[in-house]
DNA sequence: GTCTATAAAGGGATAGAC
DNA sequence: GTCTATCCCTTTATAGAC
């Protein structure tokens, strides 16, 4: 707020905060304002509308991770290891934003034409980048049969629910914080034994 | 409508339908009234408010799912088998009503204490009859060794997500509602495949 | 750039007529 | 039991002073 036009960065990073790590993601201009230490009017003044920070604040945040996700898989490493770096970047980044997964589900995955707006890359993207070299492991014998399209719905379920169901999790099982935040971490070797039947190398 | 006291519970059935089929899970008192073809007021006069019709509605919904849950994990047969019905009963019901699962997602895990009302049986629930089974059929070499919590969770995850990201599959393999059925029905034979590591018998 | 004040819209709940 | 009319509250958005 000090500096002149940082109020307006001030104001996106605390939305991102209150809506992917507080996790209210129906939060009212109100609330990110004061959180934000600002005034109500001044969201209007740099967004227009809630409805902009909200577009930003998420474009924003999908495409940082889709930068990551794509670094990994354009480079030549084996298939599994991909898949191993995949599932390293994918829970450690929604450790940081608990609710991002959340706020996808219940902003976007209601309003299919929203949801085509951001994802319409995603589509040809993970099929592209998983099932054909799938396939080769499978032919080379490097792992058991499995369909390609409930490989990829297995691994994105056993990655995705236990972030959006964390306090369902933690209330089963009686974790607290950091013994949740163990558990997240060990499902990086979970979901890879899972997947291909065999041990995490390394 | 035209019968004496059949309005009140065709209330109830629209906005079961516009709630969990639908997935209008923010939907107002207006938009379930317009459907239903009565007007707003009653609404009120039935629940006394918007909250409670929810939340009548909801625990009406929890309360026949557990039912027919217990029914199965009640029964004496192989722990195997007890799983496989699961998948069955959890898969059919939660595909008459798409949007249940996302409706407990954004209602209840937002709140904690909503969550608690709820579910507070559910965690001796999925802890005694799965653990100690679990245990007993890896002690047997029945399967092979896992850790018990996150054996729950691969089976939760693998059977929620596909449900509630449904938009988001239906895209990404250009899915028709038809397929999309289909699909779904395949994952009670790849869920339990993954689970232990072998097909379903029968 | 930042604030106060206020307009405008939407939704929930209730009183009261029928 | 059902409807109309109304009240109240919340939230967004904007006008205008500083």
């Amino acid at each position: 707020m000090a500096e002149p036009a940082e109020t307006e960065q001030h104001i996106k990073n605390t939305a991102k905060k209150v809506f992917f790590q507080k996790g209210l993601l129906n939060a009212t201009t109100q609330q990110i304002a004061d959180e934000a230490g600002v005034n109500r009017a001044l969201i209007n003044y740099y967004f227009r509308s809630r409805d902009q920070l909200f577009k930003t604040v998420l474009e924003e945040a999908i495409h940082e991770t889709r930068h990551k996700v794509d670094s990994i898989f354009n480079s030549d490493e084996p298939f599994k290891t991909k898949i191993s770096k995949y599932l390293d970047v994918f829970i450690d980044r929604n450790a940081e934003f608990p609710y991002m997964q959340n706020f996808i589900f219940t902003e976007i995955m209601q309003d299919p034409e929203k949801m085509k707006e951001h994802f319409s890359r995603k589509r040809s993207h993970m099929l592209k980048h998983i099932v054909p070299p799938l396939k080769e492991e499978i032919a080379d014998g490097n792992m058991a049969p499995v369909d390609p399209e409930h490989f990829i719905v297995n691994m994105m379920s056993m990655c995705s629910y236990p972030l959006i169901a964390k306090p369902f999790i933690q209330n089963m099982f009686s974790y607290d914080d950091k013994m949740y935040k163990k558990f997240l971490q060990e499902r990086k070797q979970v979901i890879y034994k899972v997947l291909f039947n065999e041990e995490l190398p390394e």
